[in-house]
DNA sequence: AATCTGGGCAACCGCCTGTCT
DNA sequence: GAGACAGGCGGTTGCCCAGAT
């Protein structure tokens, strides 16, 4: 039987050859670690996922105190925890870091946020290099839960910080519409039309009567036109109540343009924190089924209301095709003269 | 008192971008 | 120029809690 013998030196190359693959590998395993999110291959190589322990944070900013900000990658097993490098990056970055700033943000800084949003859109790490303290984390966060919210309630579209011009969008605001909130709405370029539209509607009545029509008259037509208002309370327990009859009574002037919301019971808050009025839509009065009212919404009306002028509202409101205008109806039911003779 | 619902927010996910080799 | 890597970014998810029912 032959002895196998390995010469001294090829010992010592195969021993740095196997200390170099082992380092390799080492630094290759760790980087495919924390190169990559957290994933359930992770979770079964150990890797802990989900919220941070005290005793995690403590030892992820002894690590930084101590040896400062390395490699993210390498950070983890040197310190002791069982998170990928990215976890770990986002816990000190959005959370730990000595110089973040807690508590709510003020006035200024809200003012600031919603100054950059109008500039730089959702670029949440540009606007927060302009709020020391703050992350671009907490800013979205602050922005999707509460700014954009406040913004849709004045009447703003928080995308392209102007009047809404979406007209859905404007019939499903959120509630809490606030007095001070409407001249934002009242000076909204879809009111304008819809008033104009209701300016045509009343002088088709002066056309037709001679005279100008009362507050009476208007109402009665509106009370068998609109759709009748929906209110929630928090989201919950939709019910209807007919126009003209929730104590929150439209403003009309001389014309019957409608002029503002008129509040005589809550001090000015249009709505209080479980009611939402909805501006009344133009569209037929058909009372949707209790069953449906959740799913029930007003058709269309952006193309329609995004006429300029009377003639291309007059247009629309007559054409045929237009089978959801309500105004068809009003018109081919009452003794109000045909669109033809006008 | 129990349950339901929605808001707030930390953390995750996956894509993007800049840098290096 | 191409590919790999490291970190950044924005959107989304899921948990927790408070308030409503």
């Amino acid at each position: 039987m032959q002895d196998i013998y390995i010469k001294p030196y090829n010992l010592i190359i195969l021993h740095i050859v196997s200390q170099l693959l082992s380092v390799l590998l080492y630094i290759f395993f760790n980087r495919q670690i924390e190169m990559r999110s957290p994933s359930n291959r992770d979770i079964d190589l150990g890797l802990k996922k989900g919220p941070w322990t005290p005793e995690e944070d403590q030892k992820l900013i002894d690590y930084i105190h101590n040896h400062g900000q390395c490699s993210w990658q390498l950070l983890p097993k040197k310190a002791g925890l069982n998170r990928c490098g990215k976890s770990c990056r986002l816990r000190w970055t959005n959370y730990l870091r000595p110089d973040i700033k807690r508590g709510d943000f003020s006035p200024d800084e809200e003012q600031t946020i919603i100054d950059l949003h109008s500039v730089l859109g959702n670029k949440w790490s540009m606007i927060a290099t302009r709020l020391p303290g703050r992350t671009d984390n907490e800013i979205k966060n602050f922005w999707n839960t509460h700014l954009r919210k406040r913004l849709l309630q004045s009447g703003i579209d928080p995308k392209t910080h102007k009047p809404i011009t979406d007209f859905n969008l404007l019939l499903n605001l959120p509630p809490m519409l606030h007095t001070s909130n409407l001249n934002n709405l009242m000076n909204n370029p879809i009111l304008e039309n819809l008033t104009k539209i209701q300016l045509l509607f009343n002088t088709l009545q002066v056309l037709n009567s001679n005279s100008l029509p009362t507050l009476n008259q208007i109402e009665g037509h509106f009370n068998g036109i609109l759709n009748p208002l929906q209110v929630s309370s928090m989201g919950r327990n939709v019910e209807t109540i007919e126009p003209f009859s929730c104590g929150y009574q439209p403003i009309f002037d001389t014309f019957g343009t409608i002029q503002g919301l008129s509040d005589s019971e809550n001090n000015g808050i249009i709505s209080n924190k479980s009611k939402a009025y909805k501006l009344p839509a133009l569209v037929n009065s058909t009372t949707p089924e209790a069953s449906d009212i959740n799913s029930f919404k007003a058709p269309d009306y952006n193309e329609l209301l995004s006429s300029n002028n009377y003639g291309d509202i007059w247009g629309e409101i007559m054409d045929d095709q237009a089978s959801s205008s309500c105004w068809k109806d009003v018109f081919n039911e009452s003794s109000f003269p045909a669109a033809s003779s006008l």
